[in-house]
DNA sequence: CAACTTTATTATAACATTTTCTTTTTAGGA
DNA sequence: TCCTAAAAAGAAAATGTTATAATAAAGTTG
């Protein structure tokens, strides 16, 4: 099987010092003396000897791979957000010579713990069952897009309320008032704080908040186009639509090109993401970007800092989307 | 650190065994007598009995972690064909009780082969050297969507030139004579497959083979455009196109909507791959399905086969493409 | 330059599991 | 009931590494 295993312990014997140095020398080059050093670098480079990294686990230092876990969900591959986020801490680790695995759920949730050093947890649909025991078991973790406040964790989020706020205002200050809400997945945290957001800026600008405008698409562009075969069979459809994803924000604009609305003229739309799909098509989407990378980043850092110091320092980030605007609004004009 | 860890050990006392009948168990419970057997089921349940995978490689053992190689090419993640074969590959692993490690050429092309029990590689693009070590190293190993004839390994394949062969062959029998094609990145091999098909499907139809109508737009609907510019910029354009992936081919829909080209009427289209873009627009995509699914669960059985029985018993697998036909190809009128 | 301190190295004991080789138990005749 | 063969269980070695504690080497100081 294992050809011609290169150990430790020829490293040791061709380099003429102990295995405790090689070991040591692996962990920190410069604890070794530099003739030692120097003939260690010779040696393991010609061996191409690569630490077992069992044996390393199992004698109690680090593996040196980080888990990352999302959840398996129908459709995530077809999701911006979770790509860009294994992207983002794909780049991020592989910068740091760190080993990613990429754990997901697809049907069970069993997850082995002993695979990793620690673990960036993105599976912010799946109940708290697996979150709580990888706490339980001490493991290092760090929660990505979710705020766990009732949980003893680090995690780094999005102001998904205040991104939706900002869309939905700038909206009104285009004298919309009948703005309509495509939501995402009630069981997403951030589907929430998007509705959340939406209903507050209508409110503190004095506008009525209807169930009517708000329908759930959950992330879909299909059920998205029922959503809006819905909202503009009406009396009074909407003059503007705030979409929780970009993805959604597009079939609204497929919508409107199938039933010869104009856009932005007579209908004016903002996403969410800022997914390149915005600016590929005819018409530029606006939409309020989510820092995805700088937060599958800064979760590796948190774990990184949390893996190496063993203090239990909880860190809790909340970064701030940005709203872009492009051609997809413009001022609402009484037709 | 890792807090109350539950080891072998303690089953084996719990249960009253040695540690021997419990490893025993936990490869063949048949293995063990009934009233053992029982004790043990009960012992570990309640425990929680989680193997440690690194003892078990380090004494000898499986890992039960297989690992998925593929390139970290940007635009890997808007790549419905890599995104596809993750999923089966999952799903396939899931089934079976494995975990899957993958892992992502981003930069580096180092790859710490001791993290798993063999590889599906499917870095189509990259230069041999990972491959080979990987070889030298014994490691057990299926490559996937790539013939490599030319090593000493197992494979599964799917027939790009017969897909391609019988998109073109079909434009043909429409009248079509001026088809253009699409091509992808020439560094993949499918890609030059396409083409090769495509050429095949021409010369046996004693149509010219010209190479201004095959252009090289490296599976980016950016370039499509670009090349989509030049073929159209002539006193010749082409009436049909063939594209090699669908995301190409629905540039082609959306630049014969800017430009007001009808299609199918004026312009027939096909792409490659069945993604599920085909179907999202106003006009449905005809296309080249790829059985990727497919691919992926036959590259996990086959690899699954080489790790258990350790006889190296090469397998070349290659699988039909099938052509579908929507709405985007219609016969030649001359107008 | 001796005594002491710091730095570098080594020997060795874990670590959790599988495997091989023994030993014990069970089952099946005579 | 005894003997033998087969099946089940156990003891102990081996796996490649790190950490700890012990030792050796190298500096530093009076």
């Amino acid at each position: 099987m294992s050809s011609s295993k290169v150990t430790i312990n020829e490293v040791a014997r061709q380099a003429g010092v102990s295995i405790a140095t090689v070991s040591r020398f692996l962990s920190n080059p410069f604890s070794v003396k530099e003739k030692n050093r120097k003939k260690l670098e010779k040696v393991i480079k010609k061996l191409h000897y690569q630490p077992f990294v069992y044996a390393r686990k199992l004698a109690g230092g680090k593996l040196g791979v980080y888990g990352l876990i999302i959840p398996g969900y129908e459709g995530i591959f077809n999701s911006f957000y979770a790509l860009e986020l294994i992207k983002g801490v794909g780049f991020s680790l592989e910068r740091k010579n760190i080993d990613l695995y990429l754990h997901i759920f697809w049907t069970k949730d069993r997850f082995n713990i002993s695979l990793v050093d620690g673990v960036i947890f993105a599976d912010v649909i799946a109940n708290q069952e697996q979150l709580k025991r990888i706490l339980k078991e001490k493991l290092p973790c760090v929660v990505i897009n979710k705020k766990v406040e009732e949980l003893d964790v680090s995690f780094v989020a999005v102001d998904n309320f205040r991104g939706a706020y900002q869309a939905t205002e700038y909206l009104i200050t285009q004298r919309h008032k009948r703005i309509a809400h495509l939501a995402g997945d009630l069981r997403v945290q951030c589907a929430q704080e998007r509705i959340e957001g939406y209903k507050s800026a209508l409110i503190e600008n004095k506008i009525k908040v209807s169930d009517k405008y708000i329908k759930v698409a959950n992330f879909s562009y299909l059920e998205a186009r029922r959503c809006l075969e819905e909202l503009f069979d009406t009396s009074s459809p909407p003059t503007a639509v705030f979409a929780a994803s970009d993805e959604m924000a597009e079939e609204v604009l497929n919508f409107a090109n199938r039933y010869k609305i104009k856009i932005p003229e007579q209908l004016s739309v903002i996403g969410f993401d800022d997914n390149p799909l915005c600016i590929q098509g005819e018409i530029k989407l606006s939409t309020v970007r989510q820092p995805l990378k700088e937060m599958a980043s800064l979760g590796v850092d948190v774990l990184k800092e949390q893996i190496e110091k063993k203090k239990e320092n909880i860190k809790r980030l909340v970064l701030s989307p940005q709203l872009i605007i492009r051609e997809s609004v413009a001022p609402f004009k009484r037709s």
